[in-house]
DNA sequence: ATGGAGAAAAATATCGACAAAATTCTATCG
DNA sequence: CGATAGAATTTTGTCGATATTTTTCTCCAT
């Protein structure tokens, strides 16, 4: 009775390609994702491909005009703001309902997940960036175990579709410029702070480590 | 360069139709959506089919196993729960976002839509529950008039699927018991303290007016 | 030139057919 | 009897073909 599928369905392949790809920016903003396009670049049918980008419409990564296809969402100052805002916002609820609810599971969960972002490399090379993929999942780890005590699947669903559209700014703007601004310690400092159960400096901290992001990534039209 | 079209494209009106249909319980939860079963029910073709389920999965209003078809999202307690804990949560946020940029036109759009609704009945029927599809829209149009000042697209985006699933939830509930809870009167206070600007007051009322419908709502497993 | 009607090209949306996978049924062996 | 391997059936997922719509191009009248 094991579920350990070796082969997922192609839609299942096709709509984690395509959301990987749309993060990354290998199709830019606002650019129309034409079928035959599409078709040839990942060899696959109409079909599955239509159905992952139904999804990802519905994830706001990309956008549907009735008869006349999907494209690329679009970026724009005012939606990054939008997005930040939302996630100090529901992040800070997330963080304030589990930390009444703490338990020493969690608590041990978060130490790993710090311990192993802290051993892990930004990029893989010393001097110019370039994205490391395991940073990029510990990192990613470590967010959502700072949140995960909360218990609440929509709240994390929502945290989680935040962090993702954040992510794909900051992948946009990391092609421009790679300022090394010690996150580590700004993790830390998260971390210490939400073990310490000190709701406010965390909610200010958390706020503080997304001003920067924008900061950093708010430079396009 | 008029964009009035009379006919929208076989997706959206099968998604528009399926969504609704779940929203009132004709799909039961937790039940197995057969293909040729909604095919033969909605006379359409399998491809706009799975494109309108993939996006309802998004929202939470289906569900999806690979190789295996999709369904209707399940209920249970516990999710009733945290819908509502949500909702009280994200609109108390838009409320409060809302209140320290209120406008003139909002307060205006505010003022008909609770006189609308106020002027609209609950039921079509004076003695028995039977839904009264105006007063749906316009209930869903006065809570969103409530919040809509926030000027946040993501925020709003998440109430609107707060607003739904809790909806679901109504309309399976609505079947067994009609119970006339001066609902009219609660909406009333919801928009004095919001027009007063007592957002604390505001607040209160919404967590109170959400916590009725929990216990309404919540005699199922 | 320029605007616009109409033809040509391109792209989207939809269907029917089929292959692959899951489920149900059945017959056999312990 | 109960379990189980394998066949039969059902159901999902995928592709290629096609109708419909949008976009681009062309040519002519002003």
């Amino acid at each position: 009775m094991l579920d350990a599928d070796i082969a997922p369905s192609m839609t299942v392949q096709i709509y984690e390609r395509l959301r990987a790809d749309l993060l990354d920016g290998l199709w830019p903003p606002g650019q129309k994702l034409l079928m035959h396009r599409l078709r040839q670049h990942y060899a696959i049918g109409a079909s599955p491909l239509r159905e992952a980008l139904s999804r990802l419409v519905a994830e706001g990564l990309a956008v549907h005009n009735d008869q006349r296809g999907f494209a690329a969402a679009a970026v724009s100052a005012d939606e990054l703001e939008d997005i930040l805002r939302n996630r100090v916002a529901l992040e800070s609820l997330a963080l304030e309902q589990g930390l009444s609810r703490r338990s020493p599971q969690w608590e041990e969960a978060l130490l790993l997940a710090f311990h192993r972002l802290s051993r892990t490399p930004r990029s893989v090379d010393e001097d110019s960036y370039e994205e490391n993929p395991v940073w990029e999942r510990q990192h990613r780890a470590f967010h959502f175990a700072l949140l995960s005590a909360c218990g609440s699947p929509t709240l994390m669903g929502f945290c989680e579709q935040l962090y993702d559209r954040a992510y794909r700014y900051r992948q946009l703007a990391a092609r421009k410029a790679y300022k090394r601004r010690n996150e580590l310690d700004e993790h830390r400092a998260i971390f210490e702070a939400v073990m310490a159960g000190d709701l406010e400096a965390a909610k200010g901290l958390l706020a503080r480590h997304y001003e920067r992001t924008a900061a950093l990534s708010g430079q396009q039209g």
